[in-house]
DNA sequence: CGTTGAATG
DNA sequence: CATTGAACG
C-alpha cells in the first residue's frame, strides 16, 4: 500500500492533479480511529469514505414565497460527449428555467442538433474559444429571452476563451464562468490572479447596477471544508493561497456563497472528482461550482443544491431555487 | 445523388483517400447493364457491389508435396486496438507457425500481456518507429527459432520507422514490411520511390544468399485488377504510376506475386478497405497486402489467400501455404 | 481517466 | 472512419 501512495503520489507531482492521493485524509469520526488502531503497520490505512447526500429542495424563501426560479449549472467537460451519455436527459427531468454549461469544448458549428433543436429553452447563446478548437466554452440556454446577452468581461486579455456569459433579465443578471484553471505546475497561476482582479471588477460594476447571480466552474475550492484533502493540495492548481485568496475577496466584495451560506458546516459536499483513481466512487471531490449571490438577493434565495448523482462529467450539476 | 458523390469528391480531393467515390465502377457484368437501362436520370446509380469469396485453402504443392509451413500475415492498423478487438482469437483460431504484423503503432514497452506472453510463439520480434511514437512498426512471431534476425534493409535514411524485420531460417529468408505510404497529395512519393529502389535492391542482395519470401502490407495496387476503382484513383497513394512500375520492377527482378500467380484473372480479391463510406460491406477494396516469391520458392508454394473475412483492422490477414 | 483536435492512413 | 499521442484538466 506504501508503495502504492508513493507510486500515486510521484504520479502526481507537479502536475497538481486535483484529487491528490488515494488515501483519504478527511476522517469519518470514529470509524477513522478505530481503523488507525487496528491497523498492524506504521502507514495509514484508507479510512470510510464520508459519501454525501444533499438535503432536499427547499422551495421557498426564509419568509415563506415560494421559488418561481430554477436554474442549474454543470460543467460538462466536452458537451459532445455529454450529450451522447444522455446528460440532455438528465436536464430535461431537471427541467431549469435557465441552464448554464461551462467547459463546453465545442465551437458553435459542431455544436449537436440535440441541443440546438432543443425547443424547451429557444434562446440560446454561446461563447467558445477563439484560438484552441475544443478548449474552454460556455453556454446558456433560457426559456424566457433576456433583456440582453454580453459576453466576456470586457478586457481584450481575457476574453478569447470563450469563459463567461452575461445576461440581463429584469431583476437581476445572470453571469456564468468557467474560471481559468492555473495549470499544472501552476504555470498559469498569476495569469489566474490576474484573471480574479479583472472578473472582480467586472461583477462589482455589474452589482452597482442590478444585483446578479454568478454561476460556474470558478476552479477554485475556498475553504478546507470544500475538498477532500485539503493538506495534500496547498500547490494543487484549485486550492492555492492565491486563488482561495481571490474567492475570499469577492465575497469581501459583497457576495455570498449560496451553498456555503445555507450550509456553513457541511462536509463531503463536492462538485468535482477526477477521473482518476475511482475518486468519485470515494467521494474524494473538490467543490468548484457555486452559485454566487450578491447580498441583495440572499432575501430571495430559496434553496442551493448540489446534484451528485448526476453523471455524464467528471463535474455534476448544481441547481438554485431563486423567488425572483 | 451527384451532390452527394461531388461532395465526397470535394472530401477527397487532394488527400488522395484509397476507396476513391462510393459509385462502383467496377461492373458486375449484366447487372450493371440492367441499372444503366432502368436508370430514370442521367447520373450513374451504384452497381451491386462484386464481394469475394476465397477459394478453399489447397494443402499441396502442383506436384503433390503436403504443405508445412504455415505464414499469417496482418496490418493491424494499432496492435492495441486489434488486441482488443480480439485480433488474437482470429490468429489462435489460424494457428500459423509464423505471424507477421504491420503498423503495430507500438512501441515494445506498451505492447498488450497478452501478445507478449503468448506461449506459442516463444520468438517475438519487434521493430517500432524511433521518433514518433505510435508510427508505423512491424513484428515477427516464430513457433521455432529463426537462425538470425535482422531490422531494417541496411539504410540509415529507411530504418528509422521500423517498418522492416528479416528472419533467416534454413531454407529460405523471410520479409515483413511495411512500405511507406506516398501519403496525402503524394507528399511522400519521392521518398517511396527512393524506397523502392532501395528495398528492391535489398532483396535482390539477400535472393542472391537464399531465396525469400517478402510479405506484408507493400502499399500498392499493382494492377487495375488489384483495386475497385482504379480510373478514379490514378493519382491517389499506392495506385501512381511510379509505385506500381516500382512493385513492376520488383517482379521484373525475379520475384513472383504469389495471389496473382495463382489466381490471375479473380476480381474483387482485396486486402484493404478504408473504413470511409461503408466500403467493407461493399468490397470497395484494394490489394495492398501480398505474399512475394523468389522465383526459386515456386516449386514450393502451395497457396496464397485472403482471409477476407477475419476483422479488426482495415486491413485483413493473408495466409501462406508453402512445403518447405 | 477522459475529452478534445492533429497527424496519419 | 479509426488509430495514435499531445494538450489539458
Amino acid at each position: 500500500l506504501f508503495l502504492c501512495v508513493c507510486l500515486c503520489r510521484l504520479f502526481i507531482r507537479g502536475i497538481g492533479v486535483k484529487s491528490s492521493v488515494s488515501v483519504c485524509v478527511c476522517s469519518a469520526g470514529s470509524e477513522a480511529k478505530r481503523s488507525k488502531k487496528t491497523g498492524e503497520k506504521a502507514v495509514k490505512e484508507p479510512e470510510a469514505p464520508v459519501l454525501y447526500e444533499d438535503s432536499p429542495d427547499k422551495l421557498s424563501t426564509p419568509d415563506g414565497r415560494a421559488a418561481n426560479l430554477k436554474i442549474t449549472s454543470w460543467n460538462v467537460d466536452g458537451l459532445r460527449a455529454w450529450v451522447k451519455k444522455s446528460g440532455l436527459d438528465w436536464v430535461r427531468e431537471e427541467d431549469p428555467d435557465i441552464i448554464c454549461l461551462q467547459e463546453t469544448k465545442c465551437s458553435e458549428k459542431a455544436l449537436p442538433a440535440e441541443i440546438t433543436d432543443m425547443p424547451e429553452y429557444p434562446h440560446k447563446y454561446w461563447a467558445a474559444s477563439d484560438e484552441k478548437e475544443g478548449y474552454s466554452g460556455v453556454a446558456m440556454l433560457c426559456k424566457t429571452k433576456p433583456i440582453n446577452v454580453t459576453f466576456g468581461i470586457g478586457k481584450e486579455e481575457h476574453d478569447k476563451e470563450g469563459r463567461v456569459i452575461t445576461a440581463e433579465f429584469p431583476s437581476y443578471f445572470l453571469v456564468t464562468a468557467y474560471v481559468p484553471n492555473a495549470g499544472r505546475g501552476l504555470v498559469r497561476l498569476e495569469y489566474r490572479k490576474g484573471w480574479d482582479v479583472d472578473f472582480r471588477a467586472y461583477l462589482t460594476e455589474l452589482d452597482q447596477r442590478k444585483p446578479l447571480i454568478l454561476c460556474g466552474d470558478l476552479n477554485v475550492a475556498h475553504q478546507e471544508l470544500d475538498l477532500k484533502n485539503p493538506k495534500t493540495n496547498r500547490k494543487s492548481p484549485g486550492f492555492t493561497p492565491e486563488e482561495r485568496q481571490g474567492f475570499s475577496a469577492l465575497l469581501a466584495a459583497g457576495f455570498v456563497d449560496s451553498f456555503r451560506h445555507l450550509y456553513p458546516e457541511r462536509p463531503g459536499a463536492f462538485t468535482f472528482w477526477t477521473y482518476m483513481m475511482n475518486s468519485r466512487s470515494k467521494n474524494v471531490g473538490w467543490r468548484l461550482d457555486y452559485y454566487v449571490l450578491s447580498q441583495a438577493l440572499l432575501q430571495n434565495l430559496c434553496d442551493s443544491k448540489i446534484r451528485s448523482k448526476a453523471m455524464g462529467s467528471d463535474h455534476c450539476p448544481i441547481t438554485l431555487h431563486m423567488t425572483l
